[in-house]
Formats: structure tokens, sequence, C-alpha cells
DNA sequence: CTGTTAGCGCGTTCAA
DNA sequence: TTGAACGCGCTAACAG
């Protein structure tokens, strides 16, 4: 902490024998500049250590070279697996244009369905700070918050929703189609009935993609849907209860996400229960730690890095007038 | 995407016949207003969906109310389950006092050591963007970019060195407290040898803290220390040499972190080699879902989103202009 | 209690 | 090719 004062364009100037236009200019690059006094004036920001204040830049370009990574439903997204890579995608390549990235979020998980009281900053978002906005879990977004982000003067990129949203770019999530790959691995793999396992509806719109995909299901393969009710991370009755239900009808496969995997391995009582049968699981690479000791396992895998990549993109393109478009995950087969 | 033009304090100030330095005054609820136009002035702006441009702000007042959130070695940290836990707990916090977050990561892996030219952003930090600092594997840092932070007007607090660094705020890892506590657990669970499992030393300054939590073990426990070398995820080539060599001293105990324990769980050699041994790991909550079938292992947890939280807390308690001070995550035992 | 004024640091227009 | 001057939107100091 050092309370000397900073250096500016004037400063620059006078140790030039210039005035701040000419110093402005030649530090941009500006080939109307001379290239001997270019030269010279780059040189000496250079040993004076200057830094362009981009507050002052902001206000009077309006555009910051910020981004915003807004999330939705809580801080919780920021450490869970999937989306922190997603997110770490979309800052890599800000990064590598020299972009920043501004992360939004409220301060605690918030009810659903999320009211806009909850959420701050989709109004706060045109503060004259960001660019241009990705967000995660925008499905849990109000009527009245996607309002406030079309009005904007932002790009924005909506993250992980499954249905279209008019006038947003969207990275949709592409759950029906995953799940539509899987049953077709697992009737491959000779399964001649498969369960599918969700969560609650109330915690996820991915349910929405696992009822789409499982329509028209492969020949000869008989597919029912159960879900876990009431799931609490740390209560496993209802995990418990799903699988009795699903045991009892003992299907050839087992299709569920990660976060239903990670429930069934929390609630701990996998082991024993599919001596014979294939399990099928169509998941998130970030859960391959949880995979490794668990060899029957079989998934469908998405280059997330690439995909929050893809979401920046988006937003760049955009700024660069197109129109807005969608575009999906891709998943590929993996070995467990 | 709109084109409308922004809503400033001059529009309010028509709008409510009063000048733009009252409409200022009132928006930050001075008392010094009259009531009256106070409330008139707040009406206005809230229907008009006013929004400061927080540009202008910090270019005037210098402070812009965000902090930065900073790493020196790559992207990859953000999407780490015991960096981005860090990195929630501090967005929560910052986000529930109303400020904001940008996170600033070299583009790609760095090389180590880490040169000043891979890292953009310790001279970028005094943009005029940013007030304050929290940086993850502070101790990668050249030199260099040490000073830069110091002679920068931002508070800085840096997280996960083990070794003291003059002037700056840190969190410390406390590696050498968690090695002594779970030596001593293992005593306790009547261990008389235990070994002791780290990565390669250019990868991490762990080492350090492992070496220090070894001197002066519990009375009656043999130590010894154990590298993987030349760790590379996809090659358990190394991983398996040192499980060897430590398989052939029999300790009645191993200690690791999370790290050196998912190249374990990758090399996939840990079954049935520790038949009736017991393992004390000391490691990270993230990687609890790991450890969900692994009813063995002992584990040292830490609670990351209060370290992150108090992360966030120093910078704060620093901008108000208490001394740079040193904290310990804490770490309490638990079993898997 | 409110109006006036100045200026934060930069990029840009208009003259020279 | 460069200088002079202005203004982005806001806050703060001073005057009334």
């Amino acid at each position: 902490m050092n309370s000397a004062r900073r250096v500016t364009t004037q400063d620059i100037a006078e140790a030039a024998g210039v005035t701040s236009g000419t110093v402005s200019r030649a530090l941009r690059g500006d080939p109307v500049v001379s290239r001997a006094t270019r030269e010279r004036i780059q040189e000496i920001a250079r040993r004076l250590n200057y830094q362009p204040n981009l507050s002052a830049r902001a206000l009077r370009t309006g555009r910051s070279g910020t981004l915003a990574l807004a999330c939705s439903t809580g801080p919780w997204v920021l450490h869970h697996p999937y989306f922190s890579r997603l997110g770490s995608g979309f800052m890599t390549a800000a990064a590598e244009e020299g972009q920043r990235v501004t992360v939004y979020t409220p301060p605690a998980a918030t009810a659903f369905p999320v009211s806009v009281e909850d959420q701050e900053w989709p109004r706060e978002m045109s503060n004259g700070l960001v660019d241009g906005c990705a967000v995660y879990q925008s499905h849990r977004l109000s009527q009245e918050s996607l309002r406030f982000l079309l009005d904007s003067r932002l790009y924005v990129v909506l993250l992980n929703t499954d249905v279209d949203v008019p006038g947003f770019f969207q990275l949709r999530s592409g759950s029906d189609e995953r799940i539509r790959e899987s049953l077709r691995w697992a009737a491959e793999l000779g399964a001649r009935s498969a369960a599918v396992l969700g969560l609650p509806e109330r915690m996820t719109t991915v349910n929405q993609g696992l009822r789409a995909g499982m329509e028209a299901p492969p020949r000869g393969l008989d597919v029912r849907f159960e879900e876990i009710r009431h799931y609490e991370p740390d209560e496993p009755k209802a995990v418990v209860e799903a699988l009795d239900r699903i045991h009892a009808a003992r299907p050839g496969a087992l299709v569920l996400n990660s976060d239903a995997h990670l429930a069934l391995l929390r609630a701990g009582r996998r082991e024993g229960r599919w001596s014979r049968e294939p399990a099928v699981f169509h998941h998130r690479p970030a859960d391959a730690e949880a995979n490794v000791l668990d060899r029957e396992v079989h998934y469908l895998v998405a280059d997330l890095l690439e995909g929050g990549r893809k979401a920046y993109g988006m937003i760049r393109r955009a700024q660069k007038g197109e129109p807005a478009s969608s575009e999906s995950l891709q998943w590929k087969r993996a070995e467990g």
C-alpha cells in the first residue's frame, strides 16, 4: 500500500515535451503520430511504469473491456464442478484477448422460483463497468430480470437453458440430446429396459431435457422415468427410496447425470445392487475423479472449457454485429 | 441489445427541478438534503430506472468498489476444487457488501518458475478498476511481481503461502500444522511409523510445509518423506514408483494431501495394498466426493468458504486502516 | 438546505 | 504532424 500519485498521460506529455493528446495517440499506436515521437513516448511510458486509467477510458469511450459472468441461483455455482469449468473456459478465452471478467452472484443461495428482489445484478449490470454478460443457470431468471437484460446495452449469452429465449444468444446444455445418446448406447450394450433418474423438478430444468430425450427411445428399449423427491445432500432417504423403486423394476441400464450420481454415491447404496446390470451414466467430466474407482460406469463427456470458450466467442461476435444465435454443448462418449 | 441513451443524474435533476449536485447527494442518502426532495428524487430515479455510471464514480472518487481475485499459475485454478471454494467464499462475502470481484488469470498455465512476462496482471492491477486484490498461489509470484503489488495503491492478500512475505496480508495454508495434526492422529490410532507423500517440489511449496510438519514428530512415531517425482496426471509411473518405495517400508500410516491422493486414485493402484494399515489423509473437502466409496480414509477438513471470507475481510479491514496481518486456515479432523 | 463550479484522466474533434 | 479545448458522468468543495 503506497500513496504515490498515479502517472497519467499528462506526466508523460511533460516528460516528452508534447501534449497529452499526442501521448494518447502515440500509446494507442496511431500512425498519424510521427514514428520518432511515437517511439519516444512509448519508451517514456514504459520507463515511468505508466498504466492507463481504465475508468477514465471507459467513461470516455463507453466501453470497459470487461465482461460479466453472472449466476442467478447462488454462489455455490462458482465452485460447482460443472459450472466452474464452464467459467474457467470463459475466463481463459477472455484473458487471451485482454478482456477482464467480473463475477456477479447473489450473496446467498436463492429460493425457487427466483424473485427479482433476489437478483440485484440484472439492473446493476448497466453500470458502465461491463460490456456484455454470460449467465449461468439462466432458466432461473424471472421475466423481469430478462427484460432488464434485453433493455440494457449489453450483449448477453444465456447458459444452460434447454428452451429458446428470443433475443438472446444461448449456449444450450442439450440434455435431451445426451439422454438420447445414452439410451442409444444402452441399447447397443444389450439393455432391454432402462431407467432415467432425475433430481427433483424444482431443482433442475434438466428433467425437461430428460423427458424430451426419452421420447422416441431406441427400438426395443423400454424406458421409465424415476425422480429423487425432496433431495437434500445430507439426507439420503429420498435417494434410497428412488433406488428402491428402480431396483424393483430391474432395468438393464440406469441413466443419470452427475448430480444424481453424486447423490447415489453420497447415499452410499450403490454397491452390490447392480451386480449383473450395466449402468449407463450420462454425466459431466468433473466427476471423473469420483469415478476413478468405479469401473462399470460409462459416461458422456462435454468439453466444458471449450463450452465456456464458445460462450465468450458468442459475446465477442455479437459485439462485432453478428445476430443472436444458439449453440449446443457437444457431448461425446467416453468410458469410465 | 438496446441503444437507448443511459439516464444520468442530469436527467433526474431536470425531472425534479433541481441540479445534478443535489441529485447526487439525495441518491447517496445524504441527510443534508431535505427529506421531501430526497424522497422525491429517489422516487424519480426509480421510475426512470436510473443506474449510476460506476466508471464515472470511480474516476471521480478514486475507488471502484471492485476487488480483484488473481491467480499466478493458470486458469486451471478457477475450477480446482480447493481454490474455487476459496474463491467462492471470497466472492460471496464481497457480494454481501455489494462489492464486485474481477478475476485476473494468465491465459494459459505458466511454466515454473513463473517469469514476470507471464504475469500481465500485477502491473495492470493499478488500472483504476480495482481497490484491492487477493492472490491465489502467491508463492509462484516473482519478486518483480510482488514489487509491483507493493508499489501500487492496492490492498493485497496473499493466499496459500507458507512463508512470510513482509508488507502483505496473508492467509496461510498451514501445511505444517496439518501435517503435525495428521501425524499426531496417526500415533493416536496406533501407528508406529508413517510415510508423508509429496508431489514434486517444483509443483508445490506444500512440501516445505510437509517437511516442517515432520520435525519433532510425536513420540514413538517413525516418519519418512517420499516424493512423487516428475508427476504428470496421465502418467502414473512416478506415482507407482513412489507407492512401491512406501510399500516396501510398510508404514503404519500414510499422510498426503488431496492432490497426491488424486494422483493415487488416478494411478489406480491403491486397492488391496493397504489391507491392514490405517491410512491417514490430510486433505481438502472438495475431494470428499472422491472419497465417498473409500471408508478407510481419515482426513482433515478446512472450511474453505470461510477461508475465502476471511481473505475478503482482511482486505476490507485493510481499507479501514488496519495494519497487515497473517492468519491461518483452520483445519479440523473428520472421518471419511 | 441547494446551486455553482471544478476536475478526475482519457479520447477526439477542430485548428493550426 | 501536433496543440488546444471539450466533455464523458459523477462527487466534493465552496458559496449563497
